[in-house]
RNA sequence: GGGCUCGUAGCUCAGCACGGAUAGAGCACAGGCCUCCUAAGUCUGGGGUCGUGGGUUCAAAUCCCACCGGGCCCGCCA
C-alpha cells in the first residue's frame, strides 16, 4: 500500500535489492550496511544514485571507482531501472522512462490526495496557536504564529493525526483590566470598527495616558531634587509616550482625545485598574460581564481578519475558567507536597534544577546537563498566582483532551515552557512533560524596532492583507481586464491572502524577519503568486484541450519532462518529513521548485500541438499530475489554488 | 556571567536532523525571448574564505571542540 502511494521509495527498494544481489554475489562476506541514496545533481545523470562504493571500498580495500565500474558490470537491470552507470565512484540508476513514468504520473491522477502519506501511529494532537492577548489586533507578527500554526495543524491533519485547535484566552492580568478601564471611562461604548482595533485603540490609549500622567508626575519630583540623570532619564520616557500620543491621537481621535479628557479626572486609575483586575480574578458578576463583553469585542475581529485567511479554530479557552474552577491552586497544592517547592522572601518558588536532576530530565529531554536551570516563583509575595501555574493547569486540561500538545508560542518563551515542562514532570505527570512539545518561532520586526501594542505602534494584519489584495487586484485588471469584477475580486484575494502567507512561512521560524512591503507584497518567483500562476497554468492547458488522446509515457524523455516526474514522486516523502518535523519551509520549497520547473517546461515544450498524440497524451497526463501536486503543497500551506489568474 | 538561537552571493533566504558529485533560489545588475497552451513567465551572464580557527572522515555548509559577532531569555509581566 505504501509503495502504491510512494513511488520514490517502490524505486528505491527496486535500487536496493539490485545492489544487494550484486554485493553479495561479488563481494561475498562483507558486513551487512544500509545502502544510501541520493539525488544526481543533475536528471541527465539518472534518477537516483548510490554512493554505496566509498562505504564498500573501505571494508574490501578496494578503490571505490573501482569498485563502482565492477558492481555497474554485474548488476541486474528490472522493470523500472533501464540502465546503471558508474560515475565518479557514485552508481547512477536511470529509469525505464517509459514504466517510471507511468507508475508515478498515474498513481498522482488517480488519487487527489497525492502525497499525503497516513502516519501508521495516528494520535490525538492539540495545536495550540495565536493565543494573541485580547487588548490589541493582529499584527503582522502575531500572524506569523497564527499562520505557522495553522500551516502545523494541517500537516499534522493530513498526517492522519487526530487534530483539534484550541486558542489560550488570556483574560487575565492586569493588562485586560487597563483595557476594561479604559472601555469604561468611554461608557463602555459598541465598536464602530473592527472589534481589534477598537480594543487596541482603547487599550493604548488609556495606557499612553497612565504613562504620560505617571512620568510628568515623576519629572516633577525629579526637577524638584535636580536629579539630573533622572530627568533625563524620564524625559526620554516622556518622548516617547508623546509620540505614541501623538499617533494615536490621529489614528483613533474620538478614543483617545475622550480617554485623555476622562483619565485627567481620576485620582488614582492604577488602583482602579487593580481593583477590577481582583473582581474579575474574584469572578464577580458585574465584572465579569464587562470583561466578557470587551474581550468578546476584540476576539470576534481576530475571528474576521484570521478568518479571511482561512484560520479557524476548534476552541477558545478562557483562561479565566482555569482559575475560577481552581485549576491553578490544584497545580500548587500538588507542588506543594512535593519537596521542590520552598518559600523566598514570601515568595513561593520551584527548584526547576532540583526537580531536572532527580528525574534525569536533563539526559531524557537532550538538555545541557551542567546547566543549571533557573528557578521559578509560582505564587508572589502577596499570595496572587504568577502566570506559569495558570499555564500548567492549562497544559494539564488540554493533555485531558490529547496525547501530544504542540504549543506556538513565541521563542522568548523557551525558559518558561519548559519549566512548565518540568513542574509537569515534578507532579507525576512525566508523560505530559515528555509530550508537550515548544515551537518556538522569532519575532517579526518593523524596520524601525519591535512592535508594540502597549505604544499601539504595529502593522495589523488587516492592512496588510488590504495591501496585498489591492495589488493584487490592480495586476489581475491589468491582465485580464474583461473578468467580470466579482471574479477578478476573487483571484485577487486568493493571490493577495497567498501572497502574506507565504512570505511568513517560507523563512524558517526561528529567524527573525524583519517586515519589508516590498517583500511582503513581491508577486514574482518564490512567492505564492509565482506557484499559484503556475497552477492557473496547468488549468488552462487542461482545459483547452479538447480530447486527450492516448498516452506514451515512453516519450517523457526530456530532462524537463523527467526532472518534473522525479519531483512528484518525491512529494509523499517531503510531506511525510514536512509533518513530521514540523517544517513548513519544506513545502514551500518543494512547491516553488516544482512550479520553477514546471515553468520551465511550459516556455520549452508543447503540450497541446505536441508532434504525436501520444505526446500529447502523455504531457497532458504530466501536466494534470503537476496541477495535483501543486494544489495540494499550496493547501498544505493554506493557500488557495487559482483556476486562472 | 550562564542558557537558547541565528551567522551561506551586494540584499533577503533555502540546503544542516540522517555528511556525498560543480553550494541553490529570489531581489538587484547586464543582455536575449510574446505571428506559439496567460510574459505574475522564460533563457543567458557576472557575483561565494558557507562567521573564524582547529578536529573527525575516502568525503564537511552539514558532525565534534574552541572562539567571534547579532538576537532572545535568566524570581515575583504574560
Amino acid at each position: 500500500m505504501i509503495t502504491m502511494s510512494n513511488p520514490l521509495n517502490k524505486l528505491r527498494e527496486e535500487c536496493s535489492i539490485l545492489l544487494k544481489e550484486t554485493i553479495t554475489e561479488s563481494y561475498p562476506g562483507v558486513a551487512e550496511f544500509e545502502i544510501k541514496f541520493t539525488t544526481p545533481p543533475n536528471v541527465t545523470m539518472g534518477e537516483l544514485s548510490s554512493p554505496l562504493c566509498f562505504q564498500l571500498s573501505k571494508q574490501i580495500k578496494k578503490n571505490p571507482f573501482q569498485v563502482a565500474i565492477e558492481l555497474v558490470r554485474k548488476i541486474k537491470h528490472s522493470s523500472l531501472i533501464s540502465s546503471v552507470e558508474a560515475v565518479n565512484g557514485y552508481i547512477n540508476f536511470h529509469v525505464n522512462i517509459e514504466e517510471w513514468s507511468k507508475l508515478v504520473l498515474e498513481t498522482v491522477i488517480n488519487d487527489s490526495t497525492y502525497g499525503y502519506l497516513k502516519t501508521g501511529d495516528p494520535e490525538k494532537v492539540i495545536v495550540e496557536h495565536t493565543s494573541a492577548n485580547p487588548i490589541h489586533p493582529i499584527t503582522i507578527g502575531t500572524a506569523r504564529n497564527a499562520i505557522l500554526g495553522d500551516c502545523l495543524a494541517k500537516l499534522v491533519k493530513k498526517r492522519g493525526h487526530d487534530l483539534s485547535i484550541h486558542f489560550l484566552v488570556n483574560d487575565m492580568g492586569r493588562q485586560v483590566a487597563l483595557a476594561v478601564f479604559g472601555w469604561k471611562l468611554l461608557g463602555t461604548p459598541e465598536p464602530n470598527m473592527r472589534g481589534e482595533l477598537f480594543v487596541g485603540g482603547i487599550y493604548a490609549s488609556t495606557n499612553v495616558c497612565i504613562e504620560l500622567k505617571k512620568v510628568n508626575l515623576e519629572l516633577k519630583k525629579a526637577e524638584e531634587k535636580e536629579d539630573v540623570s533622572l530627568i533625563t532619564e524620564l524625559q526620554e520616557e516622556l518622548e516617547k509616550y508623546e509620540d505614541a500620543a501623538i499617533d494615536l491621537e490621529k489614528n483613533y481621535p474620538l478614543i483617545f482625545n475622550s480617554i485623555k479628557e476622562k483619565i485627567s479626572l481620576v485620582e488614582d486609575p492604577s488602583s482602579e485598574i487593580v481593583q477590577i483586575n481582583t473582581a474579575y480574578e474574584t469572578n464577580q458578576p458585574d465584572v465579569v460581564k464587562l470583561f466578557r463583553k470587551l474581550v468578546k469585542i476584540c476576539l470576534d475581529g481576530f475571528q474576521e481578519s484570521l478568518g479571511d485567511l482561512g484560520i479557524v479554530y476548534d476552541a477558545f479557552d478562557y483562561e479565566s475558567d482555569l482559575v475560577w474552577a481552581k485549576k491553578a491552586d490544584e497545580v500548587l497544592d500538588n507542588l506543594r507536597k512535593t519537596d521542590f517547592v520552598e518559600e523566598d522572601q514570601g515568595a513561593l518558588v520551584l527548584d526547576c534544577d532540583g526537580v531536572a536532576n532527580i528525574y534525569g530530565l536533563k539526559q531524557r529531554w537532550g538538555l545541557s546537563i551542567n546547566h543549571e536551570i533557573p528557578r521559578l516563583v509560582l505564587v508572589r509575595k502577596d499570595g496572587t498566582t504568577l502566570y506559569p501555574l495558570r499555564d500548567m493547569a492549562y497544559s494539564i486540561y488540554k493533555f485531558s483532551l490529547a496525547d501530544k500538545v504542540i504549543n506556538v508560542i513565541g521563542q522568548e518563551q523557551a525558559l518558561a515552557q519548559l519549566q512548565v515542562r518540568i513542574a509537569l514532570a515534578a507532579i507525576g505527570k512525566m508523560d505530559m512533560g515528555d509530550n508537550q512539545l515548544h515551537y518556538g518561532y522569532e519575532f517579526v520586526k518593523l524596520p524601525e524596532g519591535k512592535m508594540s501594542g502597549r505604544l499601539g505602534r504595529y502593522v495589523t494584519l488587516q492592512e496588510v492583507v488590504d495591501k496585498s489584495v489591492e495589488l493584487a487586484f490592480d495586476e489581475v485588471t491589468k491582465r485580464t481586464p474583461d473578468l467580470p469584477e466579482e471574479q477578478r475580486k476573487s483571484i485577487a484575494r486568493m493571490v493577495g491572502y497567498g501572497a502574506v502567507k507565504y512570505t511568513l512561512l517560507s523563512v524558517d521560524a526561528n529567524k527573525t524577519v524583519i517586515f519589508d512591503w516590498d517583500k511582503a507584497l513581491n508577486f514574482e518567483t518564490n512567492s505564492a503568486p509565482f506557484i499559484q500562476y503556475s497552477h492557473a497554468r496547468t488549468c488552462n492547458i487542461i482545459k483547452r484541450a479538447e480530447s486527450k488522446p492516448n498516452s506514451d509515457y515512453g516519450l517523457l524523455t526530456d530532462p524537463k519532462e523527467r526532472e518534473i516526474i522525479s519531483l512528484l514522486a518525491s512529494f509523499p516523502e517531503v510531506f511525510q518529513s514536512a509533518a513530521d518535523q514540523l517544517k513548513p519551509v519544506e513545502i514551500t520549497s518543494y512547491a516553488n521548485t516544482l512550479a520553477d520547473k514546471f515553468n520551465s517546461f511550459y516556455s520549452a515544450l508543447r503540450v497541446l500541438n505536441a508532434e504525436k498524440p501520444e505526446l500529447i497524451g502523455a504531457r497532458l497526463t504530466l501536466v494534470e499530475a503537476a496541477r495535483i501536486v501543486l494544489a495540494n503543497s499550496l493547501n498544505l500551506l493554506g493557500i488557495e489554488a487559482p483556476e486562472r489568474m
